[in-house]
DNA sequence: CCAGACGTTGTT
DNA sequence: GTCTGG
DNA sequence: CCAGACGTTGTT
DNA sequence: GTCTGG
């Protein structure tokens, strides 16, 4: 389970992440960044505490509508990083209503082909999303312990991840994602009780 | 056919 | 948008 | 997911 | 204990 993060990655880091080309610190001048589109970065606050609801900056293939496949170089495919909000709010969410981003913020890979919120997604949206930790708590009796999980060379976990496109009565339209799931690690397992 | 839901966790 | 329940 | 509230009457 | 709000 992913319910609580930590990403304070910078977007350099982020396309490192994600695979993605960066621009190099010497030629630029200015510092190294993502060599790939970027959109809406500047509404992404690096934080310890990140939870569904908040921006995070995710990585994609970017595939234009009536592009599929074939087109020549146009910039509307390749990758993309693009800032979305945690908590996937699918497309046919009522206009009116108010966005839920903490319905389904988690999707189980163990059954993500059969959910029908989310199965209509794995073909063409697809993306993944880069942190430096997230957050577990334990149950002790009647408290519960926050733990940091993350690895301990400090490389950014990138997790798989499903986004939707939602419009809104204004017209405004809203990019979610949902972080997919599996089971714990056998070294996490002490965790999970 | 139409109406309504569409998810996850972790638990005894 | 797509599946389930009635 | 966690944190915090959890209510009614009758009013400016 | 259970629901709502973030």
């Amino acid at each position: 389970m992913c319910g609580r993060a930590r990403c304070t990655l910078s977007p350099a880091e982020v396309a490192r992440a994600f695979g993605f080309p960066t621009t190099s610190a010497n030629a630029g001048g200015g510092g190294d960044g993502p060599a790939v589109p970027t959109l809406h970065l500047n509404r992404f606050r690096p934080s310890y505490n990140v939870l569904p609801g908040a921006y995070l900056p995710v990585g994609a293939m970017r595939a234009l509508p009536g592009c599929a496949h074939g087109g020549g170089g146009s910039d509307g495919e390749g990758p993309v990083i693009q800032c979305m909000k945690w908590g996937l709010v699918p497309s046919f969410t009522g206009k009116a209503e108010k966005p839920d981003y903490f319905r389904m913020f988690n999707a189980r890979s163990e059954s993500v082909k059969e959910k029908v919120s989310f199965r209509r997604l794995i073909q063409k949206n697809r993306c993944l999303v880069a942190v430096e930790g997230f957050y577990e708590w334990k149950k002790n009796g009647s408290k519960k312990q926050p733990y940091y999980i993350h690895f301990q060379d400090h490389r950014p976990l990138v997790f798989a991840a499903l986004y939707d496109a939602w419009t809104n009565s204004e017209g405004e339209i809203t990019h979610t994602f949902t972080i997919l799931t599996t089971h714990a690690s056998t070294s996490l397992n002490w965790l999970h009780g």
